[in-house]
DNA sequence: AGGGTATCGTAACAGTGTTACAGCGGTAGC
DNA sequence: GCTACCGCTGTAACACTGTTACGATACCCT
């Protein structure tokens, strides 16, 4: 579908304001109406969009691999998430912001997309299996970890970083420091 | 003036896409010209917003005591960022994320906008002259506890907090986990 | 070969931000 | 008191957006 490829790019590089049918039509060589009759309208567009993003964010995290030491695993998908973020940055608020006026992710496919969080989810559950973590919801330490990641990565992308830090390093510090906050001491 | 209270109203209630210029003139029963006579256009009367936003935000921090324990005001700054955020939800994305399409923070409202954190950087460096926290950059720390709470309360607004979690408990759990984490071993 | 369905193009409608133009008001200078 | 000016306002238009009704086309299946 050459419609969702350029959509895809126009919106990696121009952003979401530059998302126009009629643009996004003459780039592809039709017109608007092909949108409507093979998505049904704009906000259907961007949820195929939705969609793909997960599953390209879903790719990154599941490509850590899933050692015997479920701490350092985290952190390893920590930054495997803002890798994911920082390779096409305006895929990033369509998923975790809403950034296209219409569209609004639906229930049946916001639940498909937290499933790509599915490693950050089996790694929590591990450490507390193995009792470096302590014995509290694995949701609330996921979200924890998820919810510094994103407010990291969202700061960041819109340029609230300051410029002593050095970003990649000033990141991973901070999740380390997080994670040993939820280590039970041995 | 009357245009930027129902300008935030409006906002606050309908959210950004409801915010037209001919909806707001009819609404306070002038014409749309009035905004470009008195704002500059639709951007300008947004940045108008952003400022007033951060007002607000920073009075919610600045309203939190300083005590002798810089730990704990970290936490209870990170409550009132909560608070503030959940006051009026709509407002938050303005000033984090680029919601409304022209407008993006020019530089130098952006700074006076950081001015708002000022009572964190400032307990942070409590905390480091104290000993409490290591001898890093005290923007790195700021980061860290701002990434955690705006990642948190990004999430929080855009539905993504598990049903099972009590959104209260669970946020200020995860606050005293992370600052947990950057306490320097007494 | 014929019928049905999915797709597409043209044109229009409603809505948006923006701007040129004209009119009104008040206010400063003489 | 008169006049000229300047800020503010409303009307109307322009360019743009998403959306849809209507025909026409093309393709696939029977």
């Amino acid at each position: 579908m050459r419609l969702l490829d350029r959509a895809g790019v126009l919106l990696s590089t121009k952003g979401a304001g530059a998302l126009s049918l009629r643009r996004l039509a003459a780039d592809v060589g039709t017109s608007t109406t092909a949108v409507y009759s093979l998505f049904g309208g704009k906000p259907a567009l961007v949820r195929e969009l939705f969609v793909e993003a997960f599953h390209r964010f879903g790719s990154h995290l599941r490509a850590v691999p899933r050692t015997d030491d479920p701490g350092e695993d985290l952190i390893q998908l920590g930054l495997a998430y803002r890798r994911s973020a920082l390779a096409d940055p305006h895929l990033y608020p369509v998923m975790f912001t809403n950034t296209v006026p219409g569209f609004e992710p639906d229930e049946q496919v916001g639940q498909e997309a937290l499933a790509a969080l599915t490693p950050l989810i089996e790694a929590v559950r591990a450490g507390i299996a193995a009792g470096v973590f302590p014995d509290v919801p694995a949701t609330m330490v996921v979200m924890s970890c998820w919810g510094l990641a994103h407010g990291m990565v969202s700061l960041e992308l819109n340029g609230y970083v300051p410029e002593e830090l050095d970003p990649d390093a000033a990141y991973e510090r901070v999740l380390r420091a997080n994670l040993a906050g939820w280590r039970v001491p041995a």
